[in-house]
RNA sequence: GGAGAGAUGGCCGAGUGGUCGAAGGCGCUCCCCUGCUAAGGGAGUAUAGGCACAAAAAGCUUAUCGAGGGUUCGAAUCCCUCUCUCUCCGCCA
């Protein structure tokens, strides 16, 4: 959410970035904001003014009641009454347009980085990063979901019986793949300096919210209704909401933070070859990173992060490319994201395994995270995370990229997590 | 799931209708003092909103004692609902 401040001061500088996320109607809704944030001054003001003449009277008349002159108390109660209406009214009012506020904001999106290129659709997205060759594969090689078949390692009809479509069982060296990958992951994050968490994979409204997941990507999270609790869909949300109500100390910063959770997505209305196979799951692995940094400090975070996350890729010996959103294809929190996405030799197409963003003050503002600067004043952090990595595209490129007539090599940074080099 | 107790500032803890944004202690920050250490003295120490201001500081003001509602001129204190925590019982990896 955008700080209404920022808003107030800055609008046309916000209506430029805006118009970088071809956000429509972003001057007649700031506008509104605008509008509706001078009444609920002068609300506010006429309400305080009222409630501190009550206040006033209500002191009067202990004193009055104490030295014994009850008439004289009861004659000032008049005046209360008439006071006590009138704020009544002036609170519902102010309810009622802190509301529409409210509503009017949730409906704007993060304002991009100025770096951030034109564009609408992800052909303009801007490829800023490439690594490593498209491996030619011998003839006679087949997309994943053959691989999976042939050497027994993944069951998807087994997980329709179970569960439903979406929710793959994973056998034998696969599984094992699985854990080898996630356990390298965590190893690096934390040699890189991210504190390992476990949150629950469920998480309450109040987190929902804090992360926007809620209200309006409601549909897309699996609801445990009898409960009220929302299955995560990445572990962004269980782990941010961590400084969710948190003041930080300014010698905190940066709060570093990792985290492995399956994630689970109920991505209703997608179909197709998109979906084949793993490309699109309800239920995968990801390991996350999460950063809460002072606010000078994100962008160079970001680089960081993105790094980071290339050398993982690197690590894998996949072939990939680092592309920077547009602003038409950026994620309605984000003020600047880098995609990761690998190539998937037998499908012959590039498979986002990553994503990688700072929302400077953008969830910190909703969720209420902050630090005392050094001059004591405290003032909101920049939020930044990424994917590092999510498994199953992750899994589908190593099994197609590496395919060989002998059978599916692990690259040499798996094998010791492994405990075997090839998969035949 | 059943029975009972409780929720107050960074922490501990007092407070059962007005003098309470809240005693006292601990912690933290700054200053003073003692050659060092230990000890001691003083001051400060929540968050959000509004007013005013060129702006900052100071100032004035409103709200917040788990959350929401109610009673009252006045609520941390009384009443209702909810949430959470603890103890005992039951169930259970």
């Amino acid at each position: 959410m955008l700080q209404l401040i920022n808003i107030r001061e800055n609008k046309e500088d916000v209506l430029k970035r805006l118009a970088i996320k071809n956000f429509k109607d972003a001057e007649s809704i700031l506008n509104s904001v605008l509008e509706k944030d001078a009444q609920r001054r002068a609300i506010q003001g006429e309400g305080d003014n009222i409630k501190a003449e009550a206040n006033q009277i209500a002191k009067q008349i202990g004193e009055l009641m104490k030295s014994g002159k009850k008439e004289e108390a009861e004659k000032v109660k008049i005046r209360t009454t008439e006071l006590k209406q009138k704020e009544k009214e002036l609170d519902e009012q102010l309810k009622l347009v802190e509301d529409e506020i409210h509503q009017l904001l949730v409906l704007v999106p993060n304002t991009p980085n100025l770096t951030v290129p034109l564009g609408k659709t992800p052909e303009d997205n801007e490829v800023v990063f490439e690594h490593g060759e498209k491996p030619k594969l011998a003839p006679g090689f087949v997309p994943h979901w053959d691989l999976t078949t042939k050497y027994n390692l993944i069951d998807f009809e087994l997980g329709v019986k179970i569960a439903g479509a979406g929710f793959p069982v994973y056998k034998g060296k696969c599984a094992r793949l699985q854990r080898a990958l996630i356990n390298f992951f965590l190893d690096r994050a934390t040699a890189k300096g991210y504190l390992e968490i476990q949150p629950p994979i469920v998480v309450n409204e109040d987190s929902g919210y804090g992360t926007g997941q809620l209200p309006d990507k409601e549909g897309q999270m699996y609801h445990c209704t009898v409960d009220n609790l929302y299955l995560i869909p990445t572990a962004e949300v269980p782990v941010t909401n961590i400084y969710r109500d948190v003041i930080l100390k300014e010698a905190d910063l940066p709060v570093k933070n990792t985290a492995y959770t399956p994630c689970f997505r109920r991505e209703a209305g997608s179909y197709g070859k998109d979906v084949r196979g793993l490309n699109r799951l309800h239920q995968f692995d990801k390991v996350e990173i999460v950063q809460i940094t002072h606010p000078d400090k994100s962008y160079e975070t970001l680089e960081e992060m993105r790094e980071y996350v290339a050398g993982l890729l690197k690590e894998l010996e996949l072939p990939f490319r680092t592309l920077k959103l547009c602003g038409g294809d950026m994620s309605f929190a984000s003020a600047l994201t880098y995609d990761m996405e690998v190539w998937s030799a037998a499908q012959e197409r590039w498979l986002e395994v990553s994503s990688v963003s700072n929302f400077e003050t953008f969830q910190t503002n909703r969720l209420k995270c902050r630090f005392k600067d050094a001059n004591g004043k405290t003032q909101l952090a920049h939020s930044l995370n990424g994917s590092a990595l999510a498994l199953p595209r992750i899994v589908a490129a190593l099994l197609e990229n590496n395919q060989t007539p002998e059978g599916i090599k692990i690259p040499k940074v798996l094998v010791p997590y492994c405990g075997f080099d090839i998969i035949n």
